[in-house]
DNA sequence: TGTTAGCACTCGACGTGTTAGAGTGCTAAC
DNA sequence: GTTAGCACTCTAACACGTCGAGTGCTAACA
């Protein structure tokens, strides 16, 4: 028994695919029903309307296409989007316009992550005219390599924990009076000596109990320098997710009644979906999911497409773009893969290979 | 010659404020015009409809009811918001509820100014519902206290600058190869004893060239240090506007079609304009701007209420919302009152005073 | 003199009916 | 296998009529 999408390719003919490309490209366009008089108009296929419609009628059978109502062109159907995805689309390298445009984004000169994915949602809300999503780095395999405290005034120290992945976490913290440059100097040490090779997961864990006990001396203070170091692991409580260009919600108006748009806002800012969404995309360098194939319910009539990016080959984290299931997804392809490489050459940029 | 507004409330009697307090009241809640009957059975004004009718009149008269059309009930001009915020609106304390709900969001422990801008702009467009707006800290004028390099790899060093609001900004600078700690140091200590008690403003001005000569080996090395002092003056080039709750637009149902929420969108990218504005706003404690009061014609039908926030007594920024006429000004105004004071607070928190 | 009931009038919201046009499916001819 | 022709269907757009909310005006009332 063959699978169902190798059915598929063997019902569609060389014709059947060509009227099947014309009517999601016009559709993608438009967002409009497309009739069979328009097709063998536009799109350069020869052939009357009357044997298109034919031909439509047939990819309706298969699946491939729906009438909104009798009267109406046909549009793709999710399975059609799937097929366009699989098959047929074309992802082109991006032309230099959009590219100059995207690398003029990370131009400014950045030195921390954070300011990275900022700027990387805002490139990817900007080109795609989508809602971005960012997946924070995943940070708790990153490796300690120094702990660094810096006294600034008689009462705050600055923090500075320092992995592999280069700065990762800079954070105020209270120190006690009249504590001594050379002691916070002492402290760096030692906490360096201690954690340097773990990873800021195993802080977490019980190496933490274990070091507290160790410094009897000034334990406070070395339990709020752990729990820094903690937080530093999941920045902020918030699951690590950033949005991009939510404002654009507004210019999908065959999707959006007012109504929709405030549960789709609901859903977008408890982010807990997203975070799990994104985390599950960590796992594959490209994901597009189409409509119902989201596992949440409330995005049955949204894509979603994602793709990685990595420090020193190894993934840090996930990023993508949400929008109506009529999204160029070619284009938003390219334009994944493009900030894709940027984030992964910046990044890298970041790291130290040379030390130690 | 009696001045206008002062006209205006000899001819307002009792009865006409009753009728115009409940006018604008009803309109602010539902948005929807209101006519003399509703007037009569809803707000607790013991007049026939018909005697409300002819007092609605006379307000029309003096401008501060309109009627979208004739048999349309009527709605407040922005006169008469403007007459409301100024005499009539009561601003009451939060209510506790309203309170401990903003106080929630400042609990997390900050250290930055950053995250405690970022906090307060989350917290604005969320409880009021509109859109805020936060100028960043005019840091120009604050003082440098010490200026701290510290090596964290081989080739890379973290520049931190304290001014008398605390921290202000740390950047991670490259560092020329083979530099010692202790040579660190000495520059720390040097651009101290040079910086110190110098504004932020001084150092982008000539000083800085005076400096470069002076350090003549690494000069590349100190003028890299300089411009990234610099560049913590005005933050990323973006003017300092930091905007929150963009999303709410959506619930403007009355004001909004599609093509206006573009260019309303579009006005909030530019933020250009939103500059100009919230820098004003720092010249008043509080001040609410009402449709064509603005000065840019794109918010002729939109408000804007702002406060500012201090440290020790020093304004540093100014904050506020932009939303529709029709807002709930003594709401917003007793919001941004309780926001003013805990930033007040968490800003004052952040000054050491006790140093030097 | 101030208040109110009554009434004619206005105008938008809403439902209905009609029409034009786009698109379809089917059939028969090529 | 392809296409022209035709009857059919459905929507969008517009006109029309009705309903109801609200008004202004007038006359009666306290």
């Amino acid at each position: 028994m063959l699978r169902a999408d190798e059915v598929d390719d063997m019902d569609l003919n060389e014709r059947k695919l060509g009227i099947l490309k014309a009517v999601i490209d016009d559709y993608i366009m438009t967002g409009l029903p497309i009739g069979s008089r328009t097709i063998s108009k536009k799109h350069g296929i020869e052939l009357s309307s009357a044997t298109i419609r034919n031909e439509m009628s047939d990819l309706e059978d298969l699946g491939f296409l729906e009438q909104p109502h009798t009267s109406a062109g046909r549009i793709p159907s999710t399975k059609a989007y799937r097929f366009y995805v699989d098959r047929l689309m074309k992802v082109a390298k991006l032309n230099a316009a959009e590219a100059n445009r995207i690398k003029s984004y990370f131009e400014t000169r950045m030195s921390e992550i954070e300011q990275v994915i900022e700027k990387a949602a805002q490139v990817l809300s900007d080109t795609t005219h989508h809602i971005s999503m960012i997946l924070k780095p995943q940070l708790r395999k990153s490796v300690i390599k120094r702990i660094q405290l810096v006294k600034i005034t008689e009462h705050k120290a600055i923090l500075l924990v320092i992995t592999n992945a280069g700065l990762v976490k800079d954070s105020v913290i209270v120190v006690p009076e009249g504590l001594s440059y050379d002691y916070c100097e002492m402290v760096s040490n030692l906490l360096t000596n201690k954690l340097s090779g773990k990873t800021l997961e195993d802080v977490e864990s019980d190496l933490a109990i274990c070091l507290i006990e160790q410094a009897r001396t000034n334990s406070e203070f070395v339990s709020d320098i752990l729990s820094a170091i903690e937080t530093s692991v999941e920045p902020h409580g918030e699951r690590g997710i950033v949005l991009g260009g939510t404002q654009n919600i507004i210019e999908y108006p065959e999707y959006m009644s007012v109504e929709k748009a405030k549960n789709f806002i609901a859903l977008l800012e408890t982010k807990d979906m997203l975070y799990n969404m994104m985390k599950k995309a960590t796992k594959l360098e490209f994901s597009v999911t189409i409509g119902p194939e989201n596992e949440a319910y409330e995005l049955f009539d949204m894509s979603v497409v994602t793709a990685t990016y990595k420090i020193a080959g190894k993934t840090l984290g996930s990023f993508g773009v949400i929008g109506p299931t009529r999204m160029d997804y070619a284009k938003v392809v390219s334009i994944l893969g493009y900030v894709s490489s940027s984030l992964n050459d910046i990044l890298s940029s970041f790291l130290e290979t040379d030390d130690e």
